[in-house]
DNA sequence: GTCTCTTGTTGACCTCGATCAAGCACACCT
DNA sequence: AGGTGTGCTTGATCGAGGTCAACAAGAGAC
């Protein structure tokens, strides 16, 4: 079942796999709320992209577009780079979300996207999509729904970084990943965290020594017990208050 | 020739200007690049909104989607509300741009949209555009040129908010205006801002205490002069420099 | 004209998070 | 084993920008 062997037998089992309806992720998807005969059509322009390892690149900046892509499982970063070389991160994307979308019709991707750990990844060429999405209505709707999806991301990130304070950030980071991680029926109390502090601490506008603090502060608080990339989220009442913008903030006297 | 007046007559300047091959804005707007038979397509779609008054609602969060829309005169800020009442402004439109795009497929705007002056609009419905666009190819791939833009924008916005000091960002927006307004072949270089300092902040993720002090030190510095609502750029080359991201510091000192 | 309301400016002060610096822990070498 | 590198944590200090408060300048009402 683990797509990410090496090995000859792999493509076999790709070869089962590839298909849409089967495919674990199919209802949290481009195919949700799709017809089966629908999806057959959807089927044959899948592609597979093997998996990249860790640190590697889906694509940069500047790349020539001609696909979209699903994330199967591993997870990926999104990050814009200027000339100054400044980083920002844009977005972590988990399994059966889609990544490529800003380049849709400039021809060229604007962004990177980096495997955070061993990923492997569907891949939609863009051409073939667009004459299926021509002839399937559904399949139009829900790309434009997927779309639509990002901006909205993009919003409450906007959100995020325009109001809330560095604790508050992080406490949505983490309501909103352990969110993401129920939907894939993991354990939503236990995050296994892909990314590095470094790059948490950037999506959220922060640096990372602010970042190591709040994780300190928080488990100090009994909210959160954090072994390095490990977070087991103890009391997810309190994680949600500290998301409320409220102006609750945790004090080292709260602890407990 | 202008749509303002609110009388009779405007209704028939309305007709004459409700096709896009003869509006000002064709070459910024939607129909941009698209051939004379295809643009009558186009045309047979566009709805007129008459005009809004300063602070009147274009649409607000939740309410359900029905048409993207355009400015054609005048301006609109784009903002999110969320439950405590916080507000984070999103974005300024100016004439030829498209607003509702977040939208899209969610059968409900996610932000709000409002006048900042008296403005006018015309309306696309979107089951009729979302026809147009199946059988013109061209239009589908500008649309998504359109909407790939706002996302890019929003990058942009996040990428200021993340890593740029208060002078930067107020640069930037400044810079960015006066390019806009050039576009429209209006004087790039006197700025009639028609949002408040408010907004203003807001969008930077600011206070209004500090736009209000980094416009006076930018006078100061002879960069601009400020008159409440109009600025004029005096030294565009310098209010690049301070874009740059490159650490310099505007300080008293530097004035003139 | 004056009164009030809104919007913008300026000053004084304080706080949150950045910066600088040191040290720790685990991974991966040889 | 010891060495080195990278990712993470913690402490001490500093400063940009937020907060609070007062005031100025228009705009509109009457």
């Amino acid at each position: 079942m683990n797509p990410m062997e090496p090995s000859a037998v792999v493509l076999d089992l790709d070869q089962l796999r590839r298909s849409c309806g089967s495919c674990a992720l199919h209802e949290l998807c481009l195919p949700a709320g799709i017809d089966r005969t629908d999806l057959e059509r959807l089927d044959t322009i899948v592609r597979d992209k093997r998996t990249l390892d860790q640190g590697k690149a889906l694509f940069r900046q500047g790349d020539r577009f001609h696909a979209l892509y699903v994330v199967r499982s591993g997870s990926l970063k999104t990050f814009v780079e200027n000339p100054a070389g400044d980083v920002q991160v844009l977005g972590f994307n988990l399994p059966g979300e889609i990544v490529g979308i800003d380049a849709l019709a400039n021809d060229h991707h604007l962004c990177n996207a980096e495997a955070l750990e061993r990923t492997s990844i569907c891949e939609l060429p863009y051409a073939q999509l667009q004459q299926v999405v021509r002839e399937v209505p559904s399949l139009h709707r829900q790309l434009m729904r997927v779309i639509s999806r990002e901006v909205v991301a993009e919003h409450d990130h906007l959100v995020m970084m325009g109001k809330q304070q560095a604790q508050e950030r992080l406490a949505i980071f983490l309501h909103s990943l352990a969110d993401r991680y129920g939907r894939l029926s993991r354990d939503a109390s236990t995050l296994t965290l892909p990314m590095s502090r470094y790059d948490i601490a950037n999506y959220l506008g922060l640096v990372v020594e602010t970042v190591s603090r709040l994780f300190s502060r928080m488990e100090a608080a009994g909210i959160l017990a954090v072994d390095r990339r490990t977070v087991r989220i103890l009391r997810s009442d309190r994680l949600a208050d500290l998301c409320g913008g409220n102006g609750r903030t945790l004090r080292r006297s709260e602890a407990g």
